[in-house]
DNA sequence: GTAACGAATCGACAAACGTCGAAACAAGGG
DNA sequence: CCCTTGTTTCGACGTTTGTCGATTCGTTAC
C-alpha cells in the first residue's frame, strides 16, 4: 500500500532514543504543533471499538492478530476494516498480508511515546 | 455545580488502590464496557486545542491555572470554556471559583490511570 | 444601585465521524 | 477458469463535534 499516510508520530525506531513526539504534557504548554500530533494519537483511542480492536491485538499471541480474529466487536465487518485504518493511520498499528489474511500488529514504540505524555512530574511550587 | 456529571473512571482516591478503570491494553482485549469508559477519557485529549489547555493546567504552577491564564490558544472565550468544560466532564480536570476567577487543577490519579492502560507488558509468546 | 470584568450557557452552523449495505479487490481451491 | 472466503473501498445516511456571536451569570469595584 504504497500511499498510506502515516503520521510520523516516532522519527525513528533505532537502538535507543526513541524520540517521541512531545514532552510530557506536564512539563510545559504544548504548542500548537505538538497539540496537533498528539492530538490524533489520542483521537485514535477516544473510540470504544477501536479501542476493542487495539486492545485485542495488542494482547494477542505474538503480538498480531488477523482481522478474523477480533472481529467479534458488535459492528459490521466493513466498520471493522475502517477503525483498523484509522488506527493503522494513525501509526497505532501496523498491517502485512499473508496469503488470505491480514495482520496486524502494535507499534510498540508510539504507545511508549503516549505513556511518555502521560507521565506524571512533580508539582511545580507556586 | 451539583448537576454536573463526572465520569467514575476511577472509583477512589484513597490512600493506595487507585483503582484504575482497566487493566493495561495489552493484557487482555478490552470488554464493551471497559472501552466505553477508557474510550472517554483519550477522546477527552483527543482534540488539539483541549490537549493544549490541559498542558497548559499541567504544567501551570502549582498545579493549576487561572481560565485567564491559559485562553491564548487561539479560539474565542466561549469555545476556551467549552473544552475545559468537557475535560471536567471527563474527569480530567476539576475546577474551583474563587471571587472573579476561576481555577482548573489536573486530576492527576485519572492522568496516572491511563498511563498504567498504555504500560508495556512483555509480548506473548506465539 | 450600576458599571466592568471573567466565565459559562445558548443557538446555530459547517465539518467530521461512525455506521451500514453493496460492491470491489485479493488469494486459494476446485 | 469460476467459486468461495477474507478484507478493503465506496456511497450514503444520521449523529456528534468544534466553532462562533450573542447572551447570561457571578463577582468585585465604584
Amino acid at each position: 500500500m504504497p500511499n498510506s499516510k502515516v503520521l510520523p508520530l516516532v522519527e525513528s525506531e533505532a537502538s535507543e532514543g526513541v524520540a517521541p513526539c512531545c514532552p510530557p504534557l506536564t512539563e510545559r504548554p504544548f504548542t500548537a504543533q505538538e497539540a496537533e500530533t498528539a492530538a490524533r494519537m489520542f483521537k485514535a483511542l477516544g473510540d470504544p471499538v477501536r479501542l476493542r480492536l487495539f486492545s485485542a491485538v495488542a494482547s494477542h499471541e505474538g503480538g498480531e492478530a488477523c482481522v478474523c480474529d477480533i472481529s467479534d466487536v458488535g459492528v459490521s465487518q466493513p466498520t471493522v476494516s475502517h477503525h483498523l485504518k484509522k488506527l493503522k493511520d494513525a501509526g497505532l498499528l501496523t498491517s502485512e498480508r499473508r496469503g488470505t489474511w491480514v495482520y496486524y500488529r502494535v507499534e510498540s514504540s508510539v504507545l511508549a511515546a503516549m505513556g511518555r505524555l502521560l507521565a506524571l512530574t512533580p508539582v511545580k511550587a507556586a
